[in-house]
DNA sequence: GATATTTTAAACACAG
DNA sequence: GCTGTGTTTAAAATAT
């Protein structure tokens, strides 16, 4: 376990985000003289869904109505700077959100093969330079170098082809030969047949042109084996329809149209490796002023020599360190939506006419998540739960918390694995969380140590930030009467005050069965959807980050939302297998546990009256609204 | 708009 | 002096 000093405590407002109005918020009075630097972040909203929040003007009633209309994901996807990630979230329904998920995904395979282009034109351009300055050099000395750079462009090729079969072996891309014009083929199609290479060094007619023409035509065969139209739509300013040959060993070949004039290397005045005025060449950012300059620069420079050699292969194993983290990534996509709702034995009612699942991917038509045991697919939603009734347009911050009986424990057996892989805010409060931790335990009485490595060894987010987190539960332990702290012998533990902690239910909860409901479905997916939102915005890929890519709310419909969440029986408590919360008296505390001093005296001064009588459950006000969420939700759900 | 809840940040005290 | 624990205050966001 990671020691963290108290001086670590950090302006780690996780991940800066929440600049909402956090550096002139200081406070300078009070005890916090200290607020200055460091309380810049501002404690509140550090979810990175109350900054989206804030941002929805959209109306329960615009909500509703658009839960009401099935809207597709791709209105979803072309509009969203209209609707925030809560909107898109409560909008769509999981297999909505699968399909978006998977565009996301198709769209970063865009972007990494775009990265790959850019890598062989490279490659191509500076050998074609090579070419032009080697016309001095002895024909042997270049053909050996040629030979090497034909090496690396195959390489890259089959760097390519390997990353293609793996994204398809994962159903990221899919094969759907009626859609051949897909995206796809604006895709480099760079690579070079082996065979084809002698006729690329002729090197006739203008610099650079014959060349990469042959290298376009006798392209890679991305769309051959791989003639992927994914299942993103085909962004429409790119390159022209593409036609499609096969060559005589019957691979079949895409040709791009000749003297493409979108394309960007036939721009006077342009070069790949040229840019703002300097040389792009890795490692290299030396000013040339024009192009001429730049040309010679790269003659001279980046010469066909062992070290321009070493570098494109190191930029080539750049390029395969972002294939092996994009596939990293892609099988824990994968595995968290095979844990989230992909259910092999429920066919997908997808309705969304831009998508094609991952199943499509593979012929037997199941879903194939590369994922293991360690994902079990449960079903997370209810059967009978659509999405339209729960998506009621709820707040968005809150946490399923305590205040809705106990769906913790519930969830956190369904979703264990989960919570303790991914790195996701549980949707939880603090102090529902502390409370479980500790009735978790036989004796329901944890030390604060062993409070910390609860959360630590239950939630993969809690394993970073701690001491941001580890201050918010002592101070959780503080704040909340329900904690009680108690003298034992190997030190204070902190044990839970059933009744204090049901007390802090508010009392509006007996309010109309739309409320209830409202707030529930409200509560459970604003927290969902502020943990994916979190976990997203740690993501290492800034790409799913970025806002017009992946709206972080939409995929919080995949996400465990269980009847359990909205009023399950509650609390099924491993230990002591009551299936009710344990609702014990002060006096039933004495029995357990040594109360060490004020605390449970002074709670009884502190209490009124009326409500705090004899434990009898069903006089008392909170167990009543208990019972009234735990059937309401019941009825919508059955 | 008022109020309550939750989260985050920070200062401080105390004990080991 | 350092660290862990515990308490308290404050601010901000959000929900009721």
């Amino acid at each position: 376990m990671m020691v963290e000093s108290a001086s670590e405590t950090i302006r780690s407002a996780p991940s800066g985000q929440n600049g909402v109005g956090s550096i002139s918020g200081q406070a300078d009075g009070g005890g916090g003289g200290a607020g200055a630097a460091g309380a810049g972040g501002g404690g509140a909203g550090r979810d990175p869904a109350a900054g989206a929040d804030s941002n929805g003007e959209m109306s329960p009633a615009e909500l509703l109505h658009f839960q009401q209309q099935q809207v597709p994901v791709s209105v979803a996807m072309m509009s969203p700077q209209m609707l925030t990630p809560q909107q898109m979230q409560q909008i769509l329904s999981p297999p909505q959100l699968q399909a978006l998920l998977q565009q996301q995904q198709a769209l970063m395979l865009q972007q990494l093969q775009e990265y790959y282009k850019k890598q062989q034109e490279q490659l191509h351009l500076q050998l074609l330079t090579q070419q032009q300055a080697g016309k001095q050099q002895p024909k042997e000395a270049l053909g050996n170098k040629q030979l090497a750079f034909q090496q690396q462009l195959l390489q890259m090729q089959q760097l390519q082809q390997q990353h293609l079969l793996n994204l398809q072996r994962q159903g990221l891309v899919s094969l759907q030969p009626s859609q051949a014009s897909g995206p796809l083929q604006t895709l480099p199609q760079a690579a070079v047949c082996p065979t084809d290479l002698p006729q690329l060094w002729k090197g006739e007619g203008a610099p650079g042109q014959p060349a990469e023409d042959s290298v376009k035509q006798e392209g890679l065969d991305l769309t051959g084996s791989a003639t992927t139209a994914t299942s993103f739509a085909a962004p429409p300013k790119v390159s022209p329809p593409l036609s499609h040959h096969t060559l005589p060993n019957g691979q079949p070949t895409v040709l791009t149209p000749r003297r493409d004039s979108s394309s960007h290397e036939e721009t006077p005045g342009s070069h790949p490796l040229y840019g703002h005025g300097e040389c792009k060449w890795p490692g290299c950012e030396t000013l040339c002023e024009d192009l001429g300059q730049f040309i010679k620069h790269l003659n001279t420079e980046h010469a066909l020599d062992d070290r321009s050699t070493a570098q494109c292969r190191v930029q080539m194993q750049v390029v395969q360190q972002l294939e092996i983290q994009l596939a990293k990534e892609s099988e824990r996509l994968q595995a968290m939506m095979a844990h989230l709702h992909m259910r092999p034995s429920e066919p997908k009612p997808f309705s969304q006419p831009v998508t094609v699942s991952a199943a499509d991917s593979f012929p037997d038509g199941l879903v194939h998540p590369p994922t293991s045991a360690a994902a079990p697919v449960t079903p997370l939603r209810p059967p009978g739960l659509s999405s339209a009734s729960l998506h009621s347009g709820g707040p968005a911050r809150r946490r399923s918390s305590d205040k809705f009986c106990s769906p913790i424990s519930s969830e956190l057996a369904q979703n264990h694995e989960f919570y303790k892989n991914a790195d996701v805010r549980p949707p939880f409060t603090y102090a529902s969380l502390i409370r479980q931790a500790i009735l978790e335990t036989p004796d329901r009485q944890l030390t604060l140590n062993e409070i910390y490595n609860w959360f630590t060894r239950m939630f993969a987010y809690f394993r970073r930030n701690t001491a941001t987190w580890k201050n918010a539960v002592r101070h959780n332990l503080s704040l909340h009467k329900c904690f009680v702290r108690v003298e034992n012998v190997k030190g204070a533990v902190w044990t839970v005050d059933e009744r204090e902690y049901q007390k802090r239910r508010p009392p509006k909860m007996t309010g109309s069965p739309t409320l209830v409901k409202n707030m529930i479905s409200g509560l459970s997916y604003g927290a969902l959807n502020a943990s994916y939102q979190a976990a997203l915005a740690e993501s290492s890929f800034p790409l799913l980050n970025s806002p017009g890519m992946l709206n972080p709310g939409s995929a919080s419909s995949l996400l465990p939302l269980s009847h359990d969440e909205v009023g399950a029986p509650v609390e099924p408590l491993p230990s002591n297998g009551s299936s009710s919360p344990p609702r014990l008296s002060p006096s039933q505390y004495s029995h357990q546990v040594q109360v060490k001093e004020e605390p449970a005296e002074a709670e009884e001064d502190r209490r009124p009256g009326p409500p705090l009588g004899p434990p009898n459950p069903s006089t008392a006000g909170p167990p009543e609204d208990r019972d009234l969420e735990e059937e309401l939700p019941g009825e919508e759900l059955s």
